[in-house]
DNA sequence: CGTGCAGTTGATAAAGATCAAACACGGTGG
DNA sequence: CCACCGTGTTTGATCTTTATCAACTGCACG
């Protein structure tokens, strides 16, 4: 784990092995560095620290450079949402744009190094560069998509479905930054996983438990390995082989 | 209720009694012109026709000018999960943009005009026009808002609390566009209405009688009158008046 | 070597789903 | 004009899932 790396924290956009992934993604080498120059980088957020509260003054969105986010909403009776997690590469704070403020906490699951993206600025950018306009567009449409999806989860899916879900999508997202989509590490605990999911921590203990038990997983704390990802795709995407329940998850 | 209206499907931009709330707010008069060059008007959907199924290739999105859509996502298996409910005004298509279909298919809930505007020609638009680029990234951003508190409902309000947000969302929606946030008449079944808020229509039709028996409400099919406004906002904000719940909702 | 928190496991309870049946009503055809 | 039908809604009885409560475990950290 640990290795001389350099200060990541300083790398260019131009130079950032998330550029591919990022806003940076479709923009010309000299806008890269157009868009590299409105960037701030600050100091890494140590597990638990905020990058900003719900209802703080919003001005800029963040990209996580490593590490992870949550972010999530609190009702006036303390109720907290965590309404996603974001990894490397991804956008954190892009529900403030329509409003004079944050709706939402941003809050680093570990060690979590970000991006700031002055919003003025990047606008601005965004009336030159046609081809950052559509991304910053596509990008906002993709969250309202995955948000959506987390709409059915949440209303039509049960526990071990929600379980199965959410494991194969942290799986491809860890795949597309070059990580295995077999073997990883969860950035969230029990707790937050439950709560994302709209499950009781101990419902989530036990999916895991019984997963294990049937083969489909092997968890180690935060460790996982996905082991027969047939199955946890057919729980997934609902019920199509649904006389594999009792034997594999029952 | 049959008056004598002009074909309000061939109202411009500039003269519909929409454009403080849908896509002009903030134009120039001139710009308005021009987004409104791009807008083919349809002719008007009964209830139960399509706008577009899901995985159809997305090339616009839509503002609904009269009636009522809804959106909704289908599995593999056939579970529908209804994403939303768009009353004039509003826009339906925008979670299209970052991929070649729509993710979503729209349907009338009720006889419905819409205004298509070609993505396309928008985007051409949003170049020349900041204050429309804004406009736009402000409505996706509060799409994103809106789906995150949706997950919030989903994930941790009882079915008193569903129904009450649901209800007092409706009601804010009809007062922006003049109708009465008191009395109204729901566009959608008690099956729709259950579908999107993760509720059996039985719990549904269980929560409505249970609210008119409290005198929280009036409801005689689809017309509703809110007579208790603040103990519907309590129910729907969370439970800060705790102490009201037996006598008002037990 | 405690102390504390995250996670697991077991027992019980509650909310809401499901199943079943009656009802209302708007439209249709005799 | 009225009986009939189908769909949407309501109501009641029962069942299932998962939340809740409680206790225990084990690992990390001071």
């Amino acid at each position: 784990m640990i290795a001389k790396v350099k200060p990541i924290n300083q790398v260019a956009c131009k130079d950032c092995i998330l550029s591919t992934l990022c806003l940076p993604i479709a923009l010309k080498v000299e806008d890269i560095d157009t868009l590299d120059s409105i960037i701030k980088r600050g100091k890494p957020l140590r597990k638990g620290e905020h990058l900003f509260f719900q209802g703080d003054t919003f001005s800029s969105i963040y990209a996580v450079r490593s590490g992870a986010l949550k972010t999530y909403t609190t009702t006036d009776d303390g109720v907290e949402q965590i309404t996603g997690f974001q990894l490397p590469s991804e956008l954190v704070g892009l529900s403030g744009i329509d409003d004079e403020h944050y709706p939402v906490s941003a809050q680093a699951v570990e060690t979590t190094m970000v991006c700031e993206i002055p919003f003025e600025r990047l606008d601005e950018l965004a009336s030159t560069l046609p081809e950052l306009r559509r991304k910053l567009m596509q990008i906002m449409s993709k969250e309202i998509r995955e948000d959506q999806q987390m709409m059915l989860l949440l209303s039509k899916k049960n526990a071990d479905e929600r379980i199965a879900t959410f494991l194969l999508n942290l799986a491809a997202r860890f795949r597309r930054r070059g990580f295995s989509s077999q073997a990883f590490r969860l950035p969230m605990s029990r707790n937050e996983m439950g709560n994302y999911l709209g499950l009781a921590v101990e419902t989530v203990s036990r999916v895991f438990t019984r997963f294990q038990k049937n083969g489909l997983i092997d968890a180690n704390g935060k460790e996982v390995l996905i082991k027969d990802s047939m199955t946890i795709c057919s729980l997934a995407g609902g019920k199509p082989v649904n006389q594999a329940n009792d034997s594999l998850t029952g």
